[in-house]
DNA sequence: AGCTATTGATAATA
DNA sequence: TTATTATCAATAGCT
């Protein structure tokens, strides 16, 4: 044998890597390192983590303790535990509306670490390749209490975006009120869709018909 | 002098840390590895990452290259470039909802790494101190486009919702419809507060009646 | 996917 | 919180 198989590790620079292949492997490596010290620090401090991560061929990778949506919907409503189902619905059925391919998902849940995260990943990406079949909308898994909450949530934002709306429209337009909040008849919405030219073009011309004929419904 | 002054190192167990003190020193040394960690990941393989971190004391630490809300709307929408403003308000409008006072968010925007990092946290957290102000919701800031955007993000979920609720009524009780597709009167809410027992008892019981009166404006 | 020489991260301590 | 240092843990380069 010659004297060395390998110099070992060298020490790099933290540039991107060139080489296709070694890059590749590179993140595949550090990829789990960052998991797995994600991991210690959940275990030994008590903390709870959230990581997604998107590699450079645009395939998504996340982990979370002690799981990835309870820990960014903490973050995003910033309001731990009051009527999270509410945004939860509403992620979800954002979440389910569009179909993804390429999803992995590590969720820790506390003492089990080792044993259950192999098998908690076997879940995820279990789920990960039903989610292909996206059309089948997890909505409907709802139940009738869970569809209150969603609508609940939904009724508050309208309310703002109604209040706003009024307020933008009598700034704008020769202050002529066109939204009504004394719920009276709906020409309201018709008066909207003959806004001022430059704010019809500024839409992005896409969906704008098709929500009539559900307004007498949950609302 | 004694001969050493401390034995450097030792191997420790994965496991909550006892000592309260050990623990945060611990703590914050170990999240600023994982955040260059992932900077690292990011700037080597080109690879977008976002964490978010709950210390033990309740406060939130992230990290996100090229920002962290990009990467969890991409995440959570699962749909890049496509309507992405719609999402972005529905949670920019629930985040401003609620008052958080322990943020500290670092993002990472390319090349710039140390010298924007320090501008980018010093931003971040000037931020962060502003939203304390919740209660000045940002959806003021919306215009009439975005506001439609909103609007249609809306529309679209409901119709999803209504149909499911016609759905579980009929099937429940005693196959009456009581949600009528066909926009005609609108009883319907009404015969919803009046279901069986088991769907009010199982509600929250929170916001049920704050939401009338808006079923006419943009809906 | 394994191996190993090295670099890089960090536990203990002040 | 910051600094030092002896060790331990992660990983770059090869197979």
């Amino acid at each position: 044998m010659t004297r060395k198989e390998s110099l070992g590790r060298q020490k790099i620079k933290i540039a991107k890597i060139k080489n296709k292949n070694n890059l590749q492997v590179t993140f595949s490596k550090r990829r789990v390192g960052l998991f797995k010290k994600a991991s210690e620090l959940c275990t030994l401090c008590g903390a709870e983590i959230a990581i997604v991560v998107f590699s450079p061929a645009r395939k998504v990778y996340s982990f979370g303790h002690p799981k990835v949506d309870i820990i960014l919907e903490r973050f995003l409503t910033r309001k731990p535990n009051l009527n999270p189902t509410g945004l939860h619905l509403v992620e979800a059925h954002r979440k389910a509306t569009i179909p993804d391919l390429n999803i992995q998902q590590m969720d820790m849940n506390d003492e089990l670490e080792a044993e259950r995260k192999r098998s908690e990943t076997l879940d995820e990406m279990r789920k990960a390749s039903q989610s292909q079949f996206w059309w089948e909308a997890p909505i409907e898994d709802l139940n009738l209490h869970e569809l209150q909450q969603l609508k609940d949530s939904m009724e508050e934002l309208k309310k703002t975006v109604t209040l706003q709306a009024n307020k933008l429209l009598i700034e704008n337009s020769n202050s002529m009120p066109l939204f009504g909040t004394s719920n009276s008849t709906r020409h309201c919405f018709d008066h909207y869709e003959m806004k001022p030219a430059h704010i019809i073009s500024a839409s992005s011309g896409s969906f704008h018909v098709h929500s009539y004929g559900y307004s007498h419904g949950l609302f």
